[in-house]
Formats: C-alpha cells, structure tokens, sequence
DNA sequence: ATGGGTGCAAAAGTTTTGCATTCCC
DNA sequence: GGGAATGCAAAACTTTTGCACCCAT
C-alpha cells in the first residue's frame, strides 16, 4: 500500500472523493499491526472518530482492493483480513492463536504454475501454510 | 475420502454413530461433481430425504473434516467448499464462473516450504490460482 | 450544483447453537 | 437405557444494500 496521501491522489484520478473517514482509515491500515479484518480496522478509526459507520469501512476497503493498493485474504476464518503489503508472498497462519506471519516467496509462484491449465488465464496465486506457533504447540 | 463403509467404520470407532443421514451424506459426497459446498450437499441429499437438516450436514461435514476425510476450502466466496481429494494438491478457480479445477501440485509443498518459520510446526499448505476460464476470458 | 459518500438500519447469506424428540449401539 | 444425532428454529456473524442527508469537487 501506498503513503496515504498518494492514496487520495489515486482516488481522485478515479473520480472519487477524499473524506476524513477515507484518510483515517487509510492511516489505521498503515498503522495497524498486520492483516486486520474489517472489525479491527472499524474499531481502530472508532477510536477517532466514534461516528463512523462500518459499511464506510467496507466500502472503502473494497475501493483500495480494487485499485489494487490492498490484498483481501481468505484464510477460512469465515471472514476477509486485509493486507497491505500487496507484493506477492505467502502466509503462515497458526490454528491455535490464528496468527498471520508473512513469508517470502515468489511472487508470481513461477516454480508452481502449473503446466497444463485447461486454458485458463491465471492471474495470480495465494499460497497458505497452516501450523502452529511456539506459544500454540503445548 | 475413503469408501461409505470405511467411513462408517471409522466413525463407530470414534464411538459416533452411523445413521441414514450420515449414510445419505457420505454417497452424495462420492458422487458431487467436485467441491461442493454445505448447500449443495444439503440439496443433493434433500431429493431422496426431504426432512433432512441443514444443521446435520454441517455437523457431519465437520466430523468428516475433524477425521480428515474431508478437506474443507476457503476459496473467497463467502462460504466452505469441500474436498474429497484429501491428498494434498493445488486448486485452480475461476473468478467469473467459480469453477474449481483440482490440479496435481507437490502434497507436502516440500518446494515451497519457508526456511525462517520462526519456531512455526507447519501441518499442511493450500495453493490456489485464480483466473479465468475460456469461456469467462470474454 | 452534482454526483459520490456517509450513517443508519434492515436484509442477505452462511454457520452455529439450544432444545425437545428420536434413534443407534 | 444412555448417549449421541436429528430437526427445527432462533441466534450469531460477516457482508451487502436501500435510502435520506451531507459534503468534496
């Protein structure tokens, strides 16, 4: 993800707005610990600014997702956590405490593709490791 | 999966119980087409018993899932698919039709596995491609 | 001025849970 | 008989949507 204010230079090149409640949740995201979900990153601005609604939040993180400035990530939890970190690499998750650690790795995971893809145009991958931390091994 | 039998085997050894639900579940499940979700278990089994519950499918999926016959996907929809093909291979998913492709992938990711996992014991990998199918490139 | 944005509440969709009844072992 | 499973309905959760009002451009 971008600095925030090349953010808003990006929404305005699209014909959107900047708000305060964009701003602010551009700042929570860059300041957020590391892959928050929707919630997280609801509460963080509510701290600042206790009006804000949380549809505000998922529009706006759909927005930075399709601009490409966000990666939304799946990792069966039954709910989205977002990224900013958005080079390709992979996640290790653990299953007890469900942290979520980045890990180097190929972006465009040219050792995996495969070789026969029944015609399909792939256009990106997402690879997961599921464990356990120290902390969750007991 | 292993066979309906085996299965069945399997949960009395457990000391769970076999049922004509669980039975019924088990056959729809050999005989998805492939990746089906909760729902569309839930209606292949509502043809032959209509008074069968959604929350039954849930909890036999998760039991399947728990004896790892059954591997349970987050592909992004919003909702579980699962998988028969319990040995470990990748995915391959449209994002205009959400066709799932099974494709053959190294199970235990060997190539991939990070060098720094900061204590993790790593259990298992998913790898999942997104793009377009032929039909959906238009 | 105008079109997008916001907040609120309701709705939609998936999965879980509580509970009385039924059934496998 | 006893403990687990079932069906039903309600609840829990995440995410989406409709709408009236507001605000950035």
């Amino acid at each position: 993800m971008r600095p925030v204010d090349e953010l808003c230079e990006a929404l305005r090149e699209q014909g959107l707005k900047v708000t305060p409640q964009r701003r602010l949740i551009f700042e929570a995201l860059r300041d957020s610990p590391n892959h928050p979900s929707a919630e997280d990153v609801y509460h963080l601005v509510r701290d600042v600014m206790p009006d804000m609604s949380l549809a505000t939040v998922y529009h706006t993180l759909d927005h930075l997702v399709t601009m490409g400035e966000l990666v939304q990530l799946d990792l069966g939890e039954g709910k989205s956590r977002y990224d900013t970190y958005t080079n390709g690499h992979f996640h290790l998750v653990c299953q007890g405490c469900r942290e979520v650690l980045d890990i180097a790795g190929d972006p465009d995971c040219a050792d995996l593709m495969p070789t026969e893809t029944s015609g399909y145009q792939i256009d990106r991958c997402e690879v997961v490791f599921y464990g356990h931390c120290p902390d969750c091994q007991a």
